[in-house]
RNA sequence: GCGGAUGUGGCGGAAUUGGCAGACGCGCUGGCUUCAGGUGCCAGUGAAUGCAAGUUCAUGUGGGUUCGACUCCCGUCAUCCGCACCA
């Protein structure tokens, strides 16, 4: 009878929910695993096959570990704040409330009828009050503690989705969510001081298991680089203008110094600057230019000379010109830098178009044509000359700096601060009041959450305003301090937030006291393994591991980092090799795949389509060939045949396929351990006939990627415990290999023959007997052998002149 | 520009880390089953050459090390992805 897959997966999903097993429980004699994949935004679009993918390779190590016995917590929510849906509900008049639940109860859907082994019990929602309250909890001791500020600068604004935006959302000068080009705005904006942890953000990759480009792109956009803060008299003043270089060994072949054109030293010095109103038409036209135009204009650098404001180097007492140039950012180091034309290509271009002095300070380039950045001997450094080692001329310097007091040894990071709120109303409310006497007051602890009303116009104002700010009710109330009539903070947080500590929430997600109970966070420890996009590589894997390690030193969680280990799955591309995407019509609907297929089938296929941390095209053909497979693992039960244990002739072949499929799953190999079953399926085939146990031991090992047919057959057997519980198989080393062996015989390289021998021969009886055969007597005959040599288990090489 | 990765049949991809290149799957060809399409089953399938056994060539490309190289070293080309005037 042909499997008849939509009963069979119905019924055990089912049975699942019903018997419980999958509930992680928060104490037990056994050995812990927490696995955790990144928690889907619920998009009106529903999932594509590439959250499956996402989410089935981590299922399959859960799956695999409870039937090693281990207690498995393996949770899923719902990142629901953002500004889709916001845009969304704009455009069609529906509450956000209202499509966010719809979308979840489709994801949510979507999800159960592919069969995870997710613990339901233990689903989060970041919208919800008892999830947001302790968001905002954790938002008021970074405040306390006043990691959480306002600040006016200059910010990423995007104009289409009027919002600001942090660095992370605006990476190419493009917004994240509409990419339209990013403007600069001055604006009083809340930060998190995120730099504070650079240092330990860094330090703390020391003590995880990342996968190598992954901590390489956090440590790229932690960005620390080490150097000197120098400070440069300003000519006939008292005035220092003080910069940031990595280089202080070049200081003698200082020719001039660039300031950003924002710099605050101009203002105050305008009365001196006898061309300020070319400095001021400079200005403006730089304010103009978005990020992208001022990336785009690289090779050709523009300026201003100031005329009576010049500066003195700090080594040699010369005076040097200084400029203005947007090539300097006003955003990292000290906005001002002092320009080492000779050795810095930037400097160098600036140079030569403004008609500035180059002098060479490190000999071994050719100051014609470039700058030369490599290592060489000081010249024209007085202190400095004839060293020749970077690093020590470095200290050299730094050193000298700092015995004059003329600068000091200095660490800058790329990352900065993060740009907290967002003038929207699909968020959490940021809970602070502003008083009049009192400033800025936190709203009490024991009054969370702060609730985001239900408002019925919820469209940003065109004055930039959070739609909160229209609701009087909301805004105004009283001081928590003196009693006073007050405002409330009318700006909501961004979409991280939520998704900053919910893998904390999954260890205790009805608590009600606390974020999570101390004895379970003691108990579930770090996440075990942390599976995602390399997309999020760099936001919200170092938010979230920033938000850890701060509630870590306020004593409230027990360790250090949040993940032990954590790798990234690859994309699923369209069948046109593009990404999946609604404009491009190439989305797989998982639905639609389950609905035809089967959800064993859609789950073997995105484990089996590639090379598990690679992007690669959604192909029809190639799922079907997995559900040829699925329906020959069913056709099993036709060639059942009594017999104790496993049969002589596939006993190897067995124990070799339990070795490779226990060890691919734990290596992100998915693909080649359903290749291996695939080759047992076919070698049981082959023998025609299978004993119960091998059967057994088959379903189990390939429950993990098709649980449904698994547990169907698995009752067929005539077994109690469901297939989901029921011990991974073990396998003997001793017996994975065959009693006899195939030798490769290869003459000068060549494979000219092929010789069967005892596994365990040695060297001298391989060789023998590879002379023994005739064809390599025939080649060998007449000819010097000057070499022999046998690779244990595989070949034996005679070299021959 | 800087950084990272990748390059293997018609396609997705394997290769125990220096040891029989192309596992497994798709596709394709032929055969059987079928009125027919589909399914299923059997055989074949890197290229060239040959009736054949075979021989030669082949892992982007050029060199090198080695008994032996997809794997290591040097050069080069291409593609993809990050970051991007970071001083």
């Amino acid at each position: 009878m042909a499997y008849d897959f939509k009963t069979a997966e119905a019924k055990w999903q089912k049975k699942w929910e019903e018997s419980g097993v999958f509930h992680a429980l928060d104490k037990s004699p056994k050995e812990k695993f927490y696995a955790l994949v990144e928690f889907p935004y619920p998009s009106g679009a529903g999932m594509h096959v590439g959250h499956i993918k996402a989410y089935s390779g981590l299922e399959v190590v859960s799956r695999k570990r409870r039937k090693q016995g281990y207690n498995v917590l393996f949770p899923i929510g719902f990142d629901a704040y953002g500004l889709p849906t916001e845009n969304y509900a704009i455009k069609t008049g529906i509450h956000p409330r209202a499509v966010t639940d719809n979308n979840i109860a489709k994801f949510t859907g979507q999800l159960q009828r592919v069969g995870f082994s997710f613990d339901w019990s233990r689903v989060i929602d970041t919208t919800q009050e008892d999830y947001y309250k302790w968001t905002q909890w954790i938002f008021l001791k970074m405040f306390e503690h006043g990691l959480a500020f306002r600040d006016k600068t200059l910010v990423n604004y995007c104009p289409s989705c009027k919002v600001v935006l942090s660095n992370e959302d605006s990476q190419g000068g493009k917004c994240d969510i509409c990419h339209s080009d990013i403007i600069q705005k001055s604006k009083d904006v809340w930060y998190l001081r995120i730099t504070a942890y650079a240092d330990k953000l860094l330090e703390g990759l020391d003590t995880v298991d990342y996968l190598p480009n992954i901590r390489l792109q956090q440590e790229n956009w932690i960005g620390r680089s080490t150097g000197a803060f120098v400070n440069f008299a300003v000519k006939d003043t008292e005035e220092k203008l003080r910069i940031y270089t990595t280089r202080p060994d070049t200081l003698f072949g200082v020719t001039f110094m660039v300031m950003a054109p924002e710099h605050p030293l101009l203002d105050k010095y305008k009365d001196r600057i006898r061309n300020f109103a070319e400095v001021e038409a400079y200005r403006a036209a730089s304010a103009k230019k978005t990020e992208f135009e001022r990336t785009q204009l690289v090779k050709d650098k523009t300026g201003v000379k100031l005329d009576g404001f010049t500066a003195v180097n700090p080594v040699n007492g010369q005076e040097i010109p200084v400029f203005i140039s947007d090539y300097v950012m006003m955003g990292y180091g000290t906005g001002a830098i002092m320009a080492v034309p000779a050795h810095d290509q930037r400097d160098y271009e600036f140079a030569k178009k403004f008609g500035v002095d180059i002098i060479e300070v490190i000999r071994g380039g050719d100051m014609e044509k470039e700058a030369y950045t490599g290592d060489g001997e000081m010249i024209n450094s007085g202190f400095l000359n004839g060293l020749t080692n970077k690093k020590e001329s470095i200290a050299a310097a730094i050193r000298y700096l700092e015995e004059r007091g003329l600068g000091e040894k200095g660490v800058q990071y790329k990352m900065k601060d993060w740009a907290f709120n967002r003038q929207r109303y699909w968020g959490e409310p940021i809970p602070i009041v502003y008083c009049d006497d009192c400033g800025m007051v936190a709203v009490p602890y024991d009054e969370l959450p702060l609730r985001l009303p239900k408002v019925e116009n919820f469209a940003p104002g065109s004055d930039g305003e959070s739609p909160l700010a229209k609701i009087p009710e909301f805004v105004n109330c009283t001081c928590p301090k003196c009693g006073k009539a007050a405002r409330r903070e009318t700006d909501t947080m961004p979409q991280w937030a939520g998704s900053s500590w919910y893998f904390l929430r999954y260890i205790d997600p009805h608590n009600n006291a606390v974020f999570a109970d101390r004895d379970k966070l003691n108990y579930w420890g770090m996440v075990d393994w942390y599976n995602g996009g390399m997309e999020h590589v760099t936001r919200h894997m170092i938010y979230s591991r920033f938000w850890h390690k701060f509630l870590y030193d306020l004593g409230e969680v027990p360790y250090a980092e949040p993940y032990a280990k954590r790798t990234a799955q690859g994309l699923i591309l369209g069948p046109d090799g593009e990404k999946m995407s609604k404009s491009k019509g190439n989305v797989v609907d998982p639905n639609d795949v389950v609905d035809a297929l089967g959800a064993d089938v859609l789950r073997t296929y995105v484990l089996f389509m590639g090379d598990y941390e690679k992007a690669a095209p959604w192909s029809e053909n190639s799922v079907k060939g997995c559900k040829r497979f699925i329906d020959r693992v069913w056709g099993l039960c036709d060639i059942l045949t009594p017999g104790e244990g496993y049969s002589k002739e596939l006993e190897s072949a067995f124990h070799k396929t339990i070795k490779k499929v226990s060890e691919d799953i734990e290596n992100l190999k998915y693909n080649t351990a359903i290749a291996a079953l695939m080759t047992l399926l076919n070698q049981i085939y082959d023998k025609g006939s299978i004993t119960e146990a091998e059967l057994f031991t088959f379903i189990s090992l390939l429950n993990p990627f098709a649980p449904h047919i698994t547990e169907e057959m698995n009752e067929k057997l005539g077994k109690s415990e469901l297939q989901a519980v029921s011990a991974w198989p073990v396998y003997d080393e001793a017996k994975c290999v065959d009693e006899t062996i195939e030798l490769a015989v290869q003459i000068n390289g060549k494979v000219r023959a092929r010789i069967t021998v005892a596994a365990d021969c040695d060297d001298t009886t391989a060789i023998a007997a590879a002379k023994e055969h005739p064809d390599v007597q025939n080649m060998i005959a007449g000819k010097t052998v000057v070499k022999e040599l046998y690779v244990r288990g595989r070949l034996v090489n005679i070299v021959v002149k």
